[in-house]
RNA sequence: CGGAGCGUGGCGCAGAUGGUAGCGCGCCUGGUUUGGGACCAGGAUGUCGCAGGUUCAAAUCCUGUCGCUCCGACCA
């Protein structure tokens, strides 16, 4: 392409709007425009970066054999109200009605309108396994959508869904996703990793997460070095005190004391000159509409994914100061798990390394000590419902974990009959039985991976796209446009590039140097090529590998062979980083 | 939805105590420049988010409303 006839619109500032660095470049850059909340335009560029992702996501499927379909983005409710999710999906879920007074929704992802497809189609065995995937465009009302094109409401999505006929099928096609899933991600030059996740409200029985590492990201990943367990924070398995590490020592007498107006942990340990270790942290929620105590260490964070699926519920929500008088008897900050009116109290495992707490009393300004919960408090369950936090001990190894930031790219789960049983997406095995199929499904966020990327490569001048990537592989600048015979050499070297297959764009505007130099740094291309009227005296081409900033001279007159180490070598130098 | 903040030329912003809108970037014209976002001269562009109200007079005060961004519950 070249340059002046392109829609390229850079910004010399960043737009107040855009608060990560990946967002700021995406508009700098004129690959994108918001066009209202969470809704963003691909201009040229940014639809490229896109294609580009698509591109490899497309072939590594392909290669796992699976069929590209491409599915309504429009569904009738009816589908829904039939698995379910009409009713429990919540407000993600954009509802509308059509001229005709029917419901319909915008598709958040495509599990029941494959499985209606499949359903009709998939009568034998014999026609199993099978995997179909898409690369679309998705809507889902995000309560806060941030970050731009990290967390949009509408986004593009690669899903995929596989069909089998039993378990052992399906894990080989949640295998052969992870593969590939693997071979995507490696293949876009990103720094990945997969993780244990939660499977969330799309439901199933085991899932993965991709996560690319950047300190930008939203979720928080619980690593181990000692023997690659990996797992994200909502769903890191945290070991129960060991029976030698438990002080069974039975406290004296529960005592009250004064602590006026000391309502955090933080604030009552200073006040008590204790540790925060030392406190029980009364937690008051929902779980569905009805009442729950969860008890944790002062220290500790309450884990609200753990506590959902403990409880088997499906929407947690924190009691509000009026729910907590009414629970508590007293306002927020003095509830304690001692003669507490609320049936429901349950304690994380770490409470049970010891007897004597510090907890609140139910009465203002008041807490109590010496408490013991075995003695002094009804607890209904035990259970795993804390946070891991770092340095604490790898469930499956004892080694100290570390935590890191990470971006969701992938993810894989296992959903096992869910959706074939709810709609009836049945085959017929050998014995003439009818059998539910077993599905999973496997999803990308494209236009999240362009972002992430963006997130993961960058410098103060701009994006430093890896080469698969890249909107354009090489970008050419002309110094000297009005220069005859330097804009014919450009123009030379642009067939040349393009000839070999090369994306290049080419600089050709009238603008002066400094300003293609700032563009291209911007623009990221990983290669820049730099011709002008002293370099053409010179019989030389400037070439600048973008991530290193390293700059060599290659001559015209050995043109073929000194590009084309060159180029190699900048390819070689991102394959090893 | 709860908490915080912001809406003023295309972009980034300034406009106390009310007096009829300004700066930088960008854009247009001409000239001088031309290897890391040039300079000079001239020029265009605003129903001050919207709707009410107070006032002789509102970007400024009041009320409502809409939109956006940020912090917490969702997820690719």
């Amino acid at each position: 392409m070249r340059f002046s006839r392109y829609f390229v619109p850079t910004l010399k500032e960043a737009p107040a709007e855009a608060e990560v660095v990946s967002h700021k470049l995406l508009i700098r850059a004129g690959m994108v425009r918001r066009l209202t909340s969470g809704i963003y335009s691909y201009l040229p560029l940014g639809l490229r970066g896109i294609c580009k992702v698509a591109a490899i996501v497309r072939e590594e499927m392909n290669r796992a054999g699976a069929s590209e379909v491409l599915l309504p983005a429009v569904q009738p409710a009816d589908l829904w109200q039939e698995s379910g999710r009409w009713e429990h999906y919540g407000k993600e879920l954009l509802r509308f009605k059509d001229r005709h007074d029917r419901d319909c929704c915008f598709g958040p992802t495509h599990e029941e309108v494959v499985t209606d497809i499949i359903r009709g189609e998939i009568k034998s065995y014999r026609q199993l396994p099978l995997n179909l995937y898409q690369i679309q465009t998705k809507f889902r009302d995000e309560i806060r959508p941030r970050f731009g094109l990290m967390r949009g409401r509408e986004f593009i999505m690669k899903d995929a869904y596989s069909f089998d006929r039993d378990d052992e099928g399906a894990d080989k096609s949640y295998r052969a996703m992870f593969d590939a899933y693997c071979r995507i991600f490696s293949r876009l030059g990103l720094k990945y990793c997969s993780v244990e996740a939660d499977s969330g409200s799309i439901g199933g029985s085991f899932s993965h997460e991709f996560m690319v590492l950047a300190q930008t990201g939203e979720d928080l990943i619980i690593s181990c070095a000692a023997c690659s367990y990996a797992a994200n924070v909502e769903r890191a398995e945290l070991v129960p005190p060991r029976a030698e590490d438990i002080d069974a020592t039975e406290p004296g007498e529960i005592e009250e004391v004064f602590t006026p107006s000391q309502q955090t942990v933080e604030e009552v340990a200073a006040f008590l000159s204790i540790q925060p270790s030392d406190i029980v942290k009364t937690i008051l929620v929902y779980v569905d509409d009805s009442p729950v105590a969860v008890l944790v260490r002062g220290d500790h964070e309450m884990n609200e994914v753990k506590v959902k699926h403990f409880l088997n519920g499906q929407v947690l929500r924190f009691a509000n100061p009026d729910e907590v008088k009414k629970l508590s008897g007293a306002p927020c900050g003095f509830a304690g798990p001692v003669k507490l009116k609320v049936g429901n109290i349950i304690a994380d495992n770490a409470l049970k390394a010891r007897q004597g707490w510090v907890t609140g009393a139910n009465k203002e300004d008041l807490h109590l000590k010496n408490v013991s919960l075995l003695r002094d408090a009804k607890i209904t369950e035990w259970g795993d419902l804390r946070r891991m936090e770092k340095g604490e001990p790898c469930p499956r190894c004892g080694a100290p974990v570390d935590a890191r930031r990470g971006i969701e790219v992938g993810h894989v789960f296992k959903l096992g009959t869910k959706y074939s049983e709810a709609l009836k997406a049945n085959y017929v095995d050998e014995s003439g039985e009818d059998r539910p199929i077993i599905m999973g499904c496997y999803g990308i966020g494209v236009s999240r991976v362009l972002a992430a990327c963006i997130e993961q490569n960058n410098d103060e001048d701009g994006i430093i796209f890896p080469p698969p990537v890249a909107p354009f592989e090489v970008m050419l600048l002309n110094l000297d446009v009005k220069n005859e015979e330097v804009s014919a050499k450009a123009d030379e070297i642009y067939e040349y590039l393009a000839a070999k297959g090369i994306d290049v764009l080419l600089d050709d505007r009238e603008e002066r140097p400094g300003v293609k130099f700032k563009d291209a740094d911007l623009l990221g291309s990983p290669m820049q090529l730099v011709l002008g009227r002293k370099g053409l005296e010179r019989g030389i081409v400037e070439a600048k590998d973008r991530r290193s900033g390293m700059k060599v001279e290659l001559s015209l007159d050995a043109w073929d062979k000194e590009f084309a180490d060159w180029h190699a070598q900048v390819l070689e130098g991102w394959k090893n980083s």
